[in-house]
DNA sequence: GCCAACGTTGGC
DNA sequence: GCCAACGTTGGC
């Protein structure tokens, strides 16, 4: 008991050793929307095949990090929702089921290419931030979402805007 | 449906 | 390693 007493006081201590880190997960929400997660709980993110994205959830996204929830490629572009990491990163199963529109042949079970973290539902916010919104504060001119180009589905967000978008709400 | 931006692929 | 062709993302 002693031990493993010490064990848990040790991952408690591990947790403590990282600040939480900030994200926003992009989602279509014809495929999956914040009601949907809300429903599950939790899900596992997968189908992600770009590598930037996948580096983000294998080498840097941790248990407990906090995740923006938005909406992409709809009517109402819009932050929807706040969800958390909650897994360690693990092989996205989609790559080796045939039937799965995500499937690659070039992965096989020893030599995976996609990795994915579980996401689990924190809160709806009480009205979405649109797209339109956010691009109204120049506080906002330097977030990711806001710039041209952004097709990223997967990156970090800084605590500032983090803080700012929030406090739209 | 259009188009800009950007990632990936494959020939050389 | 370059780069043209092609595919995808995502706002509008």
């Amino acid at each position: 008991m002693q031990s493993r007493a010490r064990l848990i006081n040790r991952s408690l201590l591990q947790l403590r050793g990282r600040l939480v880190a900030y994200w926003l997960m992009k989602s279509e929400p014809d495929a999956y929307s914040i009601d949907d997660l809300m429903r599950d709980g939790t899900q596992p993110w997968d189908g992600i095949r770009n590598y930037q994205a996948r580096n983000m959830m294998r080498d840097e996204m941790k248990m407990e990090d906090e995740v923006l929830f938005y909406h992409s490629s709809c009517k109402i572009p819009a932050v929807v929702g706040i969800a958390k990491v909650a897994s360690a990163p693990y092989p996205d199963p989609t790559q080796f089921d045939k039937k799965s529109k995500y499937y690659d042949a070039k992965s096989t079970e020893g030599n995976q290419r996609w990795v994915l973290v579980d996401i689990a539902f924190g809160r709806k916010l009480k009205r979405p931030i649109t797209l339109t919104e956010l691009k109204e504060h120049p506080a906002l001119g330097d977030f990711r979402l806001n710039q041209r180009g952004n097709r990223l589905s997967i990156f970090p967000v800084d605590k500032k805007h983090w803080d700012f978008i929030l406090d739209l709400e």
